[in-house]
DNA sequence: CGGCACGTTGAAGTGACTCAATTCGCGTGG
DNA sequence: CCACGCGAATTGAGTCACTTCAACGTGCCG
């Protein structure tokens, strides 16, 4: 599996959406044939591009094909603070479809691939299937679980805080298959994960150093890897049920 | 208007929930026939009680028709954490139709009037009103939006944390129209402020007091009295655009 | 009157921040 | 091929805001 597809084409696209969905939702073949029928456009985005900005009113939604982006908000003082991360497979921007502006800006952490799906052929899929429409509203609450996460953690120290992003992230990363024995992607600098968790440059250091020391994991070259996953949980306090990677419920 | 109506009729919880709906989307007759279609139940819920509780599978979601409910993570020593505070026409729980355990708890901030709507019934309604399920939708995504915004919040000092607390809650209480001239109903304790903003009862009494002397806001006998809207605003970096309170611009 | 919840205030401790200096890895141009 | 420069990681010193702990006031309800 390569990181960056050379040029993947609208099915491989479609194959990863309905994938996606598929891993919480249950997609009749009915749904699947609508989702199918939507004409997503690929594009590539450098690092550290903006893919939409507060303040926008965009038309299309994205997906991410390859890579990885951050929702960030911008500071009185200009600094960014990321909301969150996303990979292969998420819709980091699918309330843009019915909340006319942003309130956050997207933007490239390194060189990915992203889909956008003009709101209209949603629009126009909710129409013909609402069941499926009923996943992507799925996939917007799991999203918003993972803010309230967020708040959360911030009770707790340096430690905790960046042993949970890991956490998470490694999860994410084995529910869409980009893991390899116990690394997954993590193409953030020590200065982004300040960002993320809301923490500065030093503290982050001592932090991850500290996690390395005591075998728990440690990020290189672009890469995380769990050394002690048990242990790494009990120091972030993860329990993964705000995810809610079980398989849906209901139909 | 009565904070506690005697005993809210079916007809009356409906009203609130389509002047709900309607406030940011189009409801178009159908929709609000079908609406009316549902069957809630009108309880009383008091004051501390919890309504749902971390790891519960709902079989119905509420909405608050009066009172002030919260929603709270439990820390694993044993504190609550609040993660946002619910008024009229609220639907805290709305998640749990898709989402099949509860990944936080609900409990009432003071005596409280709660409807219950049977997921049974909300299921059917978005069959045969898919347009109206727009609308929960979009409800639940300007949630997850002031999610957002509680994480950014907690860059600032602590009378900016309380301050932004307070623009928001009297911007939605102006909403629902429980406003009188600059006051709104405002029902927690210091302690529990600082539940909702992760800060200490001490650092807590010194922001509000803080906020009192120079004549920006003041909460008395559970009433918040907004002294100087302006300033009040300033203090706290508090833009309104994520409470996405503008009208729907498409359909 | 006694208990209790909440508000008020002070003193001491601690964790993270800012500021600053140094090192390392790596690509680039002389 | 080496010097340079840049971004990132590393480390230390001093400061500040919030925490914890503790004590006391105050109003209300039994």
């Amino acid at each position: 599996m390569a990181k960056h597809p050379v040029h993947p084409t609208a099915t491989q696209v479609l194959d990863l959406l309905v994938e996606t969905l598929a891993r919480h939702s249950t997609i009749s073949m009915h749904d699947e044939r609508e989702l199918r029928g939507l004409h997503p456009r690929v594009s590539k985005v450098a690092r550290g591009a903006d893919i939409v900005r507060q303040g926008d009113r965009p038309n299309v939604s994205i997906m991410v094909v390859s890579g990885m982006l951050a929702r960030y908000h911008t500071a009185p003082n200009g600094d960014h603070q990321y909301l969150s991360l996303h990979i292969a497979g998420d819709l980091p921007d699918l309330q843009s479809l019915f909340l006319g502006v942003m309130d956050h800006s997207v933007c490239a952490l390194n060189e990915a691939q992203v889909a956008t799906f003009p709101h209209s052929q949603i629009l126009a899929l909710v129409k013909r299937a609402p069941s499926a429409s009923l996943a992507l509203w799925r996939h917007s609450l799991i999203d918003a679980a993972i803010f309230r996460q967020a708040i959360t953690s911030k009770g707790g120290g340096a430690v905790a805080r960046v042993a949970h992003l890991f956490c998470e992230q490694f999860t994410r990363a084995r529910a869409v298959g980009t893991v390899s024995g116990w690394s997954c992607p993590f193409p953030l600098s020590q200065t982004q994960i300040g960002r993320v968790v809301g923490l500065s440059l030093p503290t982050i250091h001592r932090a991850t150093q500290s996690l390395r020391k005591e075998h728990c994991a440690e990020v290189q070259s672009g890469t995380l890897r769990i050394l002690n996953w048990r242990r790494l949980c009990k120091q972030a306090h993860f329990d993964p049920i705000y995810l809610h990677a079980d398989l849906a419920e209901r139909d």
